[in-house]
RNA sequence: GGAGGGGUGGCCGAGUGGUCGAAGGCGGCGGCUUGCUAAGCCGUAGCCCCGGCUGAAACCGGGGCCGAGGGUUCGAAUCCCUCCCCCUCCGCCA
């Protein structure tokens, strides 16, 4: 959520209507919402006016009736009376009103630093860097789904019959692998990268997807259990983002960090027919999330940094990547900076998003209601940022398919192998 | 699921339907005292919104905030309703 005070100068509408251009979205709320707010500070004013003048009035009666002239108070109370009425009047459109612009003003996305290039879709996208050298093979490299099946390690199988298409399941090495990356994640990103490891709920409230800005928007996308009001979390970034709600920092508490492995759910409403073979795109997956709370002015410098802390991870595994800067069109709705990690998939033949780094500034800070008092006594909110640190799914793939050998094979990496109790290769059963 | 108790300012905690933010404590800030610190003493202090002011800071005026939202009343932290959360006991179950 935005500060509205950008609704009240020509340069603040200005700005908002180009944002919203950059990122594809209609500009034309923007008016509706001047227009709006506009109406609200009005209806604001009169009701203060007259709250003041019925206070007045409701404390003449109090000091009326203690003197004991009570005929004189019944005359008051009956202007109050009347006063009353109208005040309920006003209030009852000042609601209205309320409820009219939250609801919108809730879809408007955040703006884009002023660093990110400008562009419609993922085409403007800027690499900023490439790390590794991509491998090459003196034979055809497979898919990971073959290799998971030479293996024996993937099953897509029995999650088809049991839950549908977009499932997998990890079994005998795959799955000790799996469980081997998310805590060689945590590892190292609790006793090296400083962050505080959490384990929270993944069924959460509307207010929380509303607080992390998941919702209202993206209400397809989520699993959602109406029996109970509650939702299936996309990404830990929904309950790191409601860790701290309503709450007032002192300046020396920031910055705090911490790291979060969950399972993540997405409907995937949008992506019929899209990355359908092996197991890039999952209703269901694991995930190490990233999540940082910090004073304003240093949160650019910590969005480098807990991308280095991302990048790190597959340096360590030594699977190459490169680093994309995303363009306006093509960040999510939180985000006023994403760097997405995109790691090389030789399979596949394709670079796959491993990480999505972000800086939301203040967006979910304000939705959340997390504020800090600076040492000069003023109160801000704080900036977050999120990153996944990582994905594994996808860095399961990256994994199979880079240290492949030709009879299928797979080398695993060095840092891996003591959560693998000391396995070097995973060979075809 | 059943019964009962409770949610008050950064934190802890008192509170009457009517004296403009609500005792007290901790912590904070300023000052005095002090070789320095601690202790002590004095003072000050909340958050949000609207307006003065085109934007921001300070300041001034006003409104709102005692879990959330409605309601009763001239007037609600205080009474009523709904919801959320916490605690105790009982039942059930990992």
């Amino acid at each position: 959520m935005l500060d509205r005070q950008i609704l009240r100068s020509p340069e603040g509408i200005a700005r908002l209507k180009e944002a919203l251009k950059h990122r594809g979205y209609d500009p034309g709320v923007v008016e509706r919402l001047v227009a709006l707010d506009e109406r609200w500070r009005e209806l604001t004013r009169e009701v203060n006016e007259l709250r003041r003048v019925q206070n007045e009035k409701a404390r003449m009666v109090g000091r009326l009736k203690r003197e004991g002239k009570h005929e004189e108070a019944e005359q008051v109370i009956l202007e109050s009376r009347t006063l009353s009425e109208k005040i309920q009047v006003l209030e009852q459109e000042l609601r209205e009103i309320s409820e009219r612009f939250e609801r919108e003003w809730l879809l408007v996305p955040n703006i884009p630093h002023e660093s990110v290039p400008v562009g419609e879709d993922e085409s403007a996208n800027v690499v900023v860097r490439t790390w590794g050298d991509l491998p090459s093979f003196d034979f055809e490299p497979r898919p990971h789904w073959e290799l998971g099946e030479i293996l024996g390690i993937l099953d897509f199988e029995s999650p088809r019959v049991m839950s549908g298409s977009r499932f997998v399941g990890y079994r005998g090495l795959g799955a000790r692998l799996e469980r081997a990356l998310i805590q060689f994640f945590l590892d190292l990103h609790t006793t090296e990268h400083g962050y505080t490891e959490v384990i929270p709920p993944v069924l959460v409230r509307e207010e929380s997807m509303i607080a992390s800005g998941h919702l209202p928007k993206f209400r397809e996308e989520m699993y959602e259990i109406p029996a109970d009001g509650l939702f299936l979390i996309p990404t830990a970034e929904v309950s790191l983002a409601n860790l701290h709600r309503d709450t007032l920092f002192a300046e020396e508490e920031l910055p705090r960090y911490y790291t979060a492995y969950t399972p993540c759910f997405r409907r995937e409403a949008g992506a019929y027919g899209k990355d359908v073979r092996g197991m890039i795109r999952l209703h269901q997956f694991n995930k190490v999330e990233l999540f940082k709370y910090t004073l304003p002015e240093q949160s650019y410098d910590e969005l480098e940094r807990m991308l280095q802390d991302a990048e790190r991870v597959l340096q360590l595994l030594g699977i190459p990547y490169r680093v994309v800067a995303l363009s306006t069109g093509d960040m999510g709705f939180a985000a006023a900076k994403t760097y997405d990690i995109e790691a090389w998939a030789p399979g596949l033949q394709r670079w796959l998003e491993v990480s999505s780094v972000s800086n939301t500034e203040d967006f979910q800070a304000r939705r959340a209601g997390v504020r800090v008092r600076r040492r000069n006594g003023t109160v801000e909110y704080v900036h977050t940022l999120n990153g996944s640190g990582l994905a594994t799914p996808r860095t399961f793939i990256a994994l199979l398919e880079n240290f492949q050998q030709k009879d299928g094979s797979v080398v695993i990496p060095e840092a891996l192998r003591p959560y693998m109790g000391g396995l070097e290769v995973i060979e075809p059963q």
